[in-house]
DNA sequence: GCCAACGTTGGC
DNA sequence: GCCAACGTTGGC
């Protein structure tokens, strides 16, 4: 399959692997301008970044910080290439099981192009996604198939995969929130019921397998 | 800091 | 090749 738009995470918020910073924000990414997007330990992740074409079109997200979401836009620079970063023992991104002669991942270039004039929510598109009401969101503007393009993102579905495509009508949507803002950050940026955990737990077996499964993962500037 | 969701590992 | 245990992701 062919995509030419694609979401792609990174962590704005320092955090320290293998006494690396592996902070990469939309200021960082602005200031470096390219950037190998390196540390993709994730093979449905990896997969689709082999599948990245020079010029395609990537919304830059956010990840695992205290306001979560698209933060910016940029474009393929240069299809994927094996990601050296895994064969270096002093690296964040350091992969023990890859052999030098059989690069397990990959990793594109990626070049900035904007800052989100508002940073469009993970809160936003959720609260669209499942109230259905865009207008109640304060983006009546998206309409209804903006709801609807909205409520099939990966980002919402597949919460935890950090290289998602995205339709070419999503893709408008998120540059036209971007652009045009109109949200009630009050109003959509609390909520959420979290579910009871099921089990009374009885973990704890001492296990020893080292092996530490990397999944997926982001990064920091160039080398 | 908590913990749900889910991908990976490894024993069988 | 199944599947329970485990570890990670990442929102909250």
């Amino acid at each position: 399959m062919t995509s030419k738009y694609w979401l792609l995470k990174a962590e704005p918020d320092s955090r320290i692997v293998k006494g690396k910073d592996v902070k990469f924000s939309v200021d960082d990414f602005e200031s470096v301008k390219t950037s190998p997007w390196e540390g993709v330990r994730n093979y449905e992740a990896r997969n689709l970044l082999r599948e990245v074409k020079v010029g395609d079109q990537v919304l830059f997200y956010h990840s695992n910080c205290k306001n979560p979401g698209i933060a910016g836009f940029a474009e393929i620079s240069k299809e994927a290439y094996p990601d050296y970063t895994a064969w270096d023992p002093e690296h964040p991104y350091y992969d023990p099981k890859t052999k030098q002669d059989s690069p397990k991942w990959f990793m594109p270039d990626v070049t900035f192009v904007a800052r989100a004039k508002h940073l469009v929510p993970l809160a936003l598109l959720r609260n669209i996604a499942s109230s259905g009401d865009a207008d109640a969101a304060g983006v009546p503007y998206i309409g209804l198939e903006g709801v609807e393009a909205i409520k099939g993102m990966a980002l919402i579905t597949r919460g935890r995969l950090s290289v998602q495509r995205v339709e070419e009508d999503t893709w408008r949507i998120m540059r036209d929130l971007a652009e045009k803002g109109g949200w009630d950050e009050q109003a959509i940026g609390k909520k959420k019921a979290p579910a009871k955990r099921a089990a009374e737990s009885v973990r704890g077996a001492a296990k020893d397998s080292a092996a530490g499964s990397a999944t997926k993962r982001r990064r920091r500037g160039p080398g």
